[in-house]
DNA sequence: TATTTATGATAGTAATACTATTATTTATAA
DNA sequence: TTATAAATAATAGTATTACTATCATAAATA
């Protein structure tokens, strides 16, 4: 018997809560294909509503503009990751052991545990990587933010610096660690694909590299310094 | 008597040079400050135009559309910026120095040395830390990867990456952790200023934290390790 | 069964992202 | 100096985008 993950979405980021309905549904599902699918310049509720088979204007009633929606699926996403987190750590007593379950979730690949019968999980890590931080980088991020939009990024990285700390009490920049952890998960990942030169996994396009990357560049940074 | 830099740009970013006439130097110079001002979403080359006098249609004879604009922008930041560090740190011998002169450079705040009759480094400053990653996160990335429209930033990472290595011979990340360090530059302050839990900067939102904190983070990964 | 609520179908508007045409001004070359 | 070419201004036009509005109908609920 499958347990499925409803988180409780901010409620400022939609006008009616697409999980309430089954064309609700159908919107998130479809629209996180056809952002990965077209990327989120040239999508527009138009086409999402010829996909869905249902018109622009039912899409308006669901969403503000399609930045909303973005943010909503963005922020499931962090939901999802936080709670990945949450659940594969909980039961750890190294800290140590934490931190690297923690970044082999950052930089996870599909397997049969992440399977979702609506929400493509595949897709919606491509999403992140590639789209996730135009819901931030705007004029009115300050706004957004006042209304609670970034929450669930700031509770990721909020779980994640508390695993720094508990690794070493000592350290002063466990938050700007966390966001650099998390960021240079999907910079890194994207860089190797799109743009290898700017990394040092050119040669052969493994998600390992990153994660090893990664685990050198915490550890080299959380380690202490007896000076 | 000053000096003035003229960056050799890359050709494919323009239709017609704007370095080459006042009105396109005016085009760069406004395009700046429009995009400093309203966001690169909201700007518009209708709204340029009315900006400097001019019309739409002679915008679209220098640039095929905004995205190239803001690419030339951009380029023009990460080749002035390779000039500042190759400048800054040519007569340097220690490479410690070097990294510590670097992400001072990556970290500037507005002084007489960078002021310039025609370029607003500020504005320019401000775009690249919300805007520049709007440049490479799209669908056709790797198209405009082809055509080189990404060198001036790939050259700032490998000289980076050569200091890093000067530094330690045995570091095998060098160019990811030279990403990592020009990416956290601008997010960090980014983050401190408009997301500041997202960082440990909040209460004092100085650039000088960014600065210790990527200072701390590149050395301690760069440090050898004796195991 | 009555009534609220959601959706579909359709229309419409202002703005965006362009392309095209022609006249006029400016720069350069003979 | 004049002829010629090139650049810009002025204007118009098109398809698409990002919405808002209206009304009829279908589905859910009281």
């Amino acid at each position: 018997m499958e347990w499925q993950l409803h988180p409780k979405m901010n409620e400022k980021l939609y006008l009616k809560d697409p999980d309430h309905s089954e064309i609700g549904k159908k919107i998130i599902s479809n629209g996180i294909s056809l952002i990965r699918k077209i990327g989120f310049e040239l999508f527009t509720f138009k086409k999402l509503a010829e996909e869905t088979g249902t018109t622009e204007a039912t899409i308006y009633r669901y969403f503000e503009n399609k930045l909303r929606l973005l943010n909503y699926i963005v922020s499931w996403y962090w939901h999802w990751l936080d709670y990945q987190v949450m659940f594969n750590t909980n039961n750890l007593t190294d800290a140590e052991k934490k931190i690297k379950v923690t970044i082999q979730i950052l930089t996870w690949q599909l397997d049969t545990n992440h399977a979702r019968q609506d929400i493509d999980l595949e897709d919606l890590h491509e999403i992140i990587i590639s789209e996730s931080s135009k819901v931030y980088l705007t004029k009115h991020v300050s706004e957004d933010n006042k209304e609670q939009l970034f929450m669930p990024y700031k509770n990721l990285c909020s779980r994640i610096s508390q695993i720094f700390i508990e690794y070493n009490p000592g350290y002063v920049y466990p938050r700007s660690l966390a966001t650099t952890m998390i960021e240079m998960a999907h910079y890194q990942d994207f860089f190797m694909n799109n743009l290898p030169s700017l990394t040092d996994f050119g040669n052969e396009k493994n998600i390992k590299h990153v994660r090893n990357f990664l685990v050198d560049l915490i550890f080299s940074t959380l380690e202490k310094k007896l000076n």
